[in-house]
DNA sequence: ATTTTTACTATGTCAATCGTAGTACGGCTA
DNA sequence: TAGCCGTACTACGATTGACATAGTAAAAAT
């Protein structure tokens, strides 16, 4: 079974969060579950990536960080929001998607042309 | 102006390299005249990145190597080409690549939507 | 004759992910 | 009420790939 390496996802984790951060306030263990469930599964972020992109972003001031008053229930936890500046990162990294998917796209086969050593022609290429 | 940055190639300049290196035998400054101009200069890759890229494939058996025995002109070069095992590996990355934007996409809003402090739907994500 | 282009090699740094481990609280169950 | 599972983290060191910088050297262009 095929799944997501971190060299491909590497680069993105931030504007995963940040995406998520964008819809409301949030903390580690429910960014997890969202990507989780999100993805079907099909990428899970391991905590220590996940806590040290909080870190790194919240030095980039791109998120803020806030301690939930723990009113009633509910374990003591940290809480990220994201900024302006982190708004405007998220914009750009998702111009930059767009542009690195043209990019990588020049050079990836559609399925059912992998065995075909003929000369390649434009038509090939997705 | 917006450009790539390494972490998100990260993880496919071996894929860049191996689709070119599908089509014949090449060498390090061909492959990177071949990127620059397939990509329209928009990706540009750095010479020690595709020269360590070579020996890691190499060393994981991805491509092989040949010297050119220099008839006539020409400088003296290394040649590569891909094995077997380099189209196994160059196949499962294209997989994984259509996995990837799969995932990514879900945490990537259309432009227009940047500025949308609503509540995002479904439709918002492309 | 000198500069530019071609074609590399060597070395060390940096940043992000990851493996492993450990802490600690809350809620639920036996 | 003891113990376990889920929640919510922190610490630390290893690994990896990209990169900066530097240097070599032959061929081609001026």
């Amino acid at each position: 079974m095929i799944s997501i390496s971190s060299d491909v996802i590497r680069g993105y984790n931030d504007t995963i969060i940040l995406f998520l951060l964008l819809q409301h306030p949030s903390y580690g263990y429910e960014i997890s579950k969202q990507i989780k469930t999100l993805t079907e599964e099909k990428y899970i972020i391991k905590e220590t990536t996940l806590y040290s992109a909080f870190n790194r972003m919240e030095k980039n001031g791109y998120i803020e960080s806030f301690s939930s008053d723990q009113e009633g229930s509910g374990k003591r936890r940290t809480y990220y929001r994201i900024t302006n500046l982190g708004r405007q990162y998220y914009q750009s990294k998702c111009s930059e998607w767009n542009l690195t998917k043209e990019v990588i796209e020049h050079f990836i086969l559609k399925e059912g042309n992998y065995g075909n050593n003929q000369k390649l022609s434009r038509s090939n290429v997705c």
